[in-house]
Order: structure tokens, then sequence, then C-alpha cells
DNA sequence: ACCTGAACACCGTTCAAGT
DNA sequence: ACCTGAACACCGTTCAAGT
């Protein structure tokens, strides 16, 4: 800063053109973005509405629509937005493990959708096309690539693995706010409702009520057994691919 | 029909006492899920409103709720209808194979959603508790427990693989309904958008374009290899239980 | 008991009018 | 160019009043 630059008014000057205590910030998509997730949030994705973000910025919903052409829109941003929480890893070396590095991306898409309630349902039935949903999407098949997996499979496993981790996610945040604070009481619920069923129905369902409903509730091991299946299930085909 | 019938009244009879030319049928829960049900049908699951749903049976909003608890209730209901469609198989002899029966039952149970244009939407987190629904999880962990599927195994894939069809089903009519009849106007952009990711940043993604978004249009192709996925992982864990 | 008109507290989006 | 008040055409749900 150079010596010949004016002095700042002091803050105690009321002379000039005052500015108002606390100046709204400029209305950008970014700001709209950032409202949006805070009330994501703090109370979820269906309060997230475009007339209470609108509200949080100072405005009227009419206003946001110089930046964003609506709430699909929106809701896109927003998806792209929780993306770029997701960790990856560097690109991989060619011929390394696939399998590992392939179920670190999915468990860090978790934890990101996890962080924001129930953002995961914006992923459901959606095509991404955000740069940090790319980047993920990019990061997926390199690994797969260059551990071998074959174009064949990985494309098709890479929808696979989106929809999976996406609707595991939506789910778990509904399950989330359901079992509440406390927990038991709806799982309390859901439970003598299985072991009460007519056993000439439903003889299995009822054998395993107990097995079922525990299942509920551990939802790290749930996530963690449905992800081996996926990427079995991958490994299995890629074999056959192979070698058939 | 006996000749002794009485011959009705001729329609330009204006005696007796006159009935409304079409009389109005009660207002009964399943008279309510159907009229929702053909609102599905004919426009899709965001058009089943309560008043849509009131005026297709000719009252107002305000009557349904004699009959049901709320709008959740009434998608619940509306579930179990659909669940009602799917075909399942006998109870199977133990000892016999379960992995094509299994997918056999993933697989109508996903014509039976396609039949219903997006009504598998409401399948996603929700806990089945209707009486079709609960058939359907008796006759998939009947069938993996005939075959030989532990139950630590098999409570989790039914999870994994009822969130798997439901998921499927719901983002292939969101795309049924983007790709609208004529089908490759949507495809054509999605494809030029891939072929056009700049390739520092998203190599494979790039390489793969043509097949990534070949993908998208081959629904039945996407389905089935998904369902191998899962059936192959099931299985590999199932040897793992088994095994170690 | 069953139904319902009217109202309440919301939505997303548009558009003419303002600066 | 950017913003916005007011309006439009909807929602789900409630409730007092009707039969």
């Amino acid at each position: 800063m150079s010596s010949g630059d004016a002095l700042p008014p002091p803050p105690w000057s009321a002379g000039g053109r005052r500015r108002p205590p606390r100046a709204k910030p400029p209305l950008t998509r970014e700001a709209i973005v950032e409202a949006a997730l805070a009330i994501v949030d703090a109370e979820g994705l269906e309060a997230a509405t475009m007339r209470r973000v609108a509200h949080a910025l100072d405005t009227g919903p009419a206003s946001l629509y110089q930046h964003v052409a609506g709430k699909d829109e929106l809701l896109e941003l927003l998806f792209d937005r929780v993306a770029a929480e997701i960790e990856l890893p560097p690109p991989p070396p060619p011929g390394g493990d696939w399998q590992e590095p392939l179920k670190a991306v999915c468990r860090s898409t978790r934890d990101a959708y996890a962080r924001h309630r129930d953002i995961a349902y914006v992923t459901l039935g959606r095509i991404p096309t955000g740069a940090n949903a790319l980047a993920v999407a990019e990061a997926m098949l390199a690994i797969m690539d260059a551990g071998g997996v074959p174009p064949d499979v990985s494309t098709y496993a890479i929808d696979a693995l989106s929809l999976f981790v996406g609707a595991t996610a939506y789910e778990e945040s509904i399950s989330a706010t359901q079992f509440g604070g406390h927990g038991s009481e709806y799982f309390e619920t859901v439970h003598a409702y299985f072991a009460a069923l007519p056993l000439e129905r439903f003889p299995t369902l009822a054998r395993l009520a107990d097995r079922l409903t525990r299942s509920e509730t551990r939802e790290g091991e749930r996530f963690e057994f449905a992800l081996d299946v996926q990427v079995c299930g991958i490994a299995a085909l890629t074999a056959d691919a192979s070698g058939g």
C-alpha cells in the first residue's frame, strides 16, 4: 500500500453518503446455493423452498430467478456443492487394486451426503452434469480402469454404485429423522409389528423378525454389507468377462 | 337371464323417484386408492394430489380425510395396491436354486412398478407394512432360506435388493419421461456434453463417453447387469459365510 | 356417522413496474 | 441490468357447520 493512499473515513464520521448498517451482500448463484444449503442442514431439504431461501437472503422469491432458472436448477447446484466435499484419491497407478479405493470413494460420498440431512434425495433420478459430480465419476472410472475392470462392466457399474450410494444415503436420512433423537420408540413399533405377523402367511418373515428389525438400526453395518455385495458382484462379472 | 325378470324402465321414462343420472359410488378407501392410481397412470405421481383425487371422485379434498389419515397414508396404500400386482412363485422346496427365482421376483417387481409410471418413488425411504408388500418380502426371504443363504446375509440382502429395484425403477421412470416419445433429443444433448468434456480433467470419462451415454438408453440391459451384480455379490458373501 | 365449504398457511413461477 | 411487489394457480390439512 503506497503512502499516497487516502485514509478511510473514520467510523464515527456521519458525513458523506452513509451506507446501511449491514450492507446486503449482492445476490449471486453462490450466495443462493449457500443459503439453501444452510436451510437444508438446519431443517432438511423440503424446508429449502424458493421463498425460504429468498427470505434468508432478505429478498423475495422473484429475485432468485435472475440467477437461477428455477427450483430444479437450484437443486442441481446444491448437489454439485455437496459433491465438492467428497474426498477423492489421486489418479491410480495402472494395475493397482481397484476394490478398496472404489469402496473408499463410495464411503466418502456417503459421508458427504450424511453431513447434509436428506440431500441425497436430489441425486435420485438425476444425471450428474456439475463439475464436482463429474470429478467423482471420473475418479471411480479411473480406479476401475487402472484396475483392469473392462469398460463394458465399469460403465454399468458406476451407474449401479451411484444409485446404490444415493438411495442408501437417502433411506438412512429418512430413518434418522424417524428414529428421532431417542431411537427406540419407532423401532419398537416396527419390531412388535413384525413379531405379531400371522405365521401361516409369513413364516420366514416372522422367524427372522428379530434379525430384520435389528438390521434397521445398525446402519453402518448395513451399508458395508451392501457395498460388499456391489463390489463382489462387479468383481465376479469382471472375472467372467476376462475369463469367458 | 330368466324370462321372469322385470324389464328395465325405458330411458325416456320420467316416472318413479328419479335417481341422479350417475349414482355417486360411496367413498371408500379402495375407491380412493383406485382413483389415485388412475391419476398416477395417466399423469404421474405428482398429479395425484388430494385435491385431484377428490375431484375425480366428485368431492372436495376434505372428504378424503374420513377414510385416509393423510397424503402419506394414501401413498402407502397406493404402494400396497401396486405390490399386489407382483407375481410371486410358490413356496420353494428346500435345497433348491435360489438365484434365478430371486431374480424373477425382482423382475416382476420392476415390471409392476413400470406399469404405473413413477410409482416406484413411493417405495423409497419407506418400510413396507402392507400385506402385499410383506408377501413379496416373505417370498424373497423364503427363496433365499430354502436355497441355503444364511439369515445374516438374507436379512441384509432383502434390504439391498428392494432398494435397488425401487431406485432403479424410479430412475427409469424419470428418464422415460425425459426421453419423451422420440427418445434421441435428450440423449443427443447428454452425449454431446460428455464428448465435449476437457480431456485433462476427465480423461476416463471422455474416453468412455460413447459407452456411457449408450448405456443410458438400454435400460433392460442395465437392469439385468445390476441385478447380476446384486445376486453375484450375495452369492459370494454366502460362500464366505459358509466357507469361513 | 358421514360429509363438506371455506379457510389457513403454505408452494413455484410470472410479469409488469420500478430503480 | 438488476431487482421486486403483487398476483396466479396451485398445495395439504383443519374445522365448524351441515345432513
